[in-house]
DNA sequence: TTGTGGTATGCAAGCGCTTACATTTACGCA
DNA sequence: TGCGTAAATGTAAGCGCTTGCATACCACAA
């Protein structure tokens, strides 16, 4: 099995004339070693190009330095910057990142919660609070420190860095509504296994339940796709009395309802008003430029990340949840009636 | 250093009444076992909760069973479109993925590289072929697998999944100026370090030199960010003579430079016409849509892992490269002059 | 019965690194 | 000079898993 190019500690020692303590202590805490022998060892790790066994370190330490990531896909601008933050933040603590993607399906997650774990993850990245039982209790028999993201649990006994989804929906709604729309539509995604789309939803429905007089004449659920928020537009305009604004549940959905819109030929915001979620790039390029909620995806990545980091780190204070604010960004969707 | 917790073989092994060999077997080879032996172990893992130690496994196996990748940032969703597809590939073969980010400093990737090696990265996925000679040299020493993406060089001995970046930015050049357009601006990434922009610029030119009576007006390099692309346009337009079009080395650029000329009043594409490079969401959704050059991700992405991994199955046939096809996407923001 | 070949399992030697503990060395001071 | 102490280094025992080799067992043929 030995690998004969790959230099091991073993080798360094017999260059450098010192035992394979030194170079370990060297490597990991050069303080306890004296200076001339430090610098003897050095050389001798560069003429080798020596580099550490991961494998081997890994089982001594029973530590990795690594931690995992498992978002439902990098296709989303939303969560592919949270994770650039994540990623830049951990690198800078000098762990690296693995990633894994469920395509918001619960059991392609568990997979990849095992999987990653198994690949010696020290922690675990998570998106939104909801998930099956089994997976709970793995994480629960196995006590994998983990922190949540994109959500913000009043409840459970979990770490999260994210916002309050219900409230943030609510937000929205309520601008919506305060700027006279009384008929509203709403494109959600598919808020099976899915807890941000849900509580988006449901803050949406107690702003409407504030109002009275104000009704959601329809609620569709779609893929985060502009063709299948496009047939949710669709669907949204078959009835009788249309709404005059349609809330989505991300900026996809909303992109998607725009393009759809526009080739029906309705101007936005005159004939329909359109509002998202999120805030990614996509919403400064349309036009009229999308009025949505931001939702700050770097500092949600770098908390994350410190959060995270705090939690292995055992003479860390201990971490805390942080709930972060979403705020509107108004531009040209939204129109006054 | 033992974790109490963490359930060992030895553990299943004392459980199930055999030895840990037999553990070993009936996980990764479970032919080699007796059926009612078999059903005993699976028997024990479940009930201990057994999950293999990643260090122990990839100390005796000298193998991790994970693949880098190294891109400039996530935050540019043609990469992480591609990463995406990379990683769903990689999960499918049992593989796991790890990430790390250049931003775009050779300095920064090479520390990446490191990292990851020394993370046990079985392989890297990289992306373009220009590199100081003291990556290539780092690489070579280590002789570690790898593939480069994003990019097709014609010389090297690497293995690579990607396009010709001359060639496409010749054709989206050539394109341009069959649409009658003799005064030429572009916008392009910062092509140090790039080969990628380098490469687009090099193809523009030679489109330019073939056409006598086309003048690249200017020609600006900034950093892939809707407001730097706007400060180029700005640059572009200063000078007596304008441009009555503006080729962008990517859609970001391109977009940035649309958002600045509908700040200056500017018609798209009657007043000028600008074309993009990727073909990511935003150039779906600009108005008008953004004539850009179609680069194949999704395709890229799978190809590329499909290739890391037959590099690393000792017995699979030698992979090889594959150069994808870059198509022009017509849109609506070129006009004809 | 014995021999033969195949299959199922166990034994034990690593894989490369870390670290508690033991040993050596250097130095200051009585 | 001798002793105590602290700093520097060495020794060796794991960490959990894989795997070549040895062993045990069984069915079947001679």
């Amino acid at each position: 099995m030995r690998d004969k190019n790959r230099p091991s500690l073993e080798d360094v020692a017999v260059l450098a004339g010192v035992s394979t303590a030194s170079i370990s202590r060297c490597i990991n805490n050069p303080k306890k070693v004296a200076e001339p022998t430090r610098l003897r060892i050095q050389e001798a790790i560069e003429t080798l190009g020596y580099m550490p066994h991961f494998g081997g370190r890994a089982l001594a330490r029973n530590r990795t330095n690594t931690i995992g990531a498992i978002i439902p896909t990098m296709d989303n601008a939303m969560f592919a910057s949270g994770l650039q933050a994540f990623q830049e933040t951990l690198s800078e603590a000098g762990v690296t990142l693995l990633v894994g993607s469920s395509n918001y399906d619960p059991a392609q997650e568990f997979e990849q919660i095992r999987s990653l774990l198994s690949q010696g993850a020290d922690g675990l990245l998570l998106i939104g609070q909801a998930r099956p039982k089994k997976t709970h209790d793995f994480l629960a028999q196995h006590s994998v420190p983990h922190v949540l993201a994109w959500c913000f649990p009043k409840s459970t006994g979990h770490h999260a860095v994210g916002f309050d989804n219900q409230k943030s929906g609510r937000a929205i709604a309520e601008h919506v509504i305060s700027y006279g729309h009384r008929k509203l539509g709403v494109i959600a995604g598919l808020r099976d296994g899915n807890d941000r789309a849900q509580d988006r939803i449901l803050g949406i429905q107690d702003a409407i339940d504030a109002h009275p007089g104000v009704q959601l004449l329809g609620l569709q659920e779609c893929k985060y796709s502009f063709e299948e928020a496009g047939s949710a537009l669709d669907d949204l305009l078959s009835g009788p009395v249309h709404p005059t604004a349609v809330i989505c549940g991300s900026d996809v959905l909303a992109v998607g309802a725009m393009l759809r819109a526009r080739d029906l030929g309705l101007q936005i915001p005159e004939d329909i008003s359109i509002t998202g979620f999120d805030d990614i790039n996509l919403a400064r390029v349309t036009t009229p430029g999308l009025t949505t909620v931001r939702v700050p995806q770097h500092d949600m990545g770098r908390k994350a990340a410190h959060v995270l980091l705090g939690l292995l780190d055992a003479d860390a204070p201990q971490s805390q949840s942080y709930e972060l604010m979403t705020t509107i960004i108004d531009r040209g969707t939204l129109a006054r009636v």
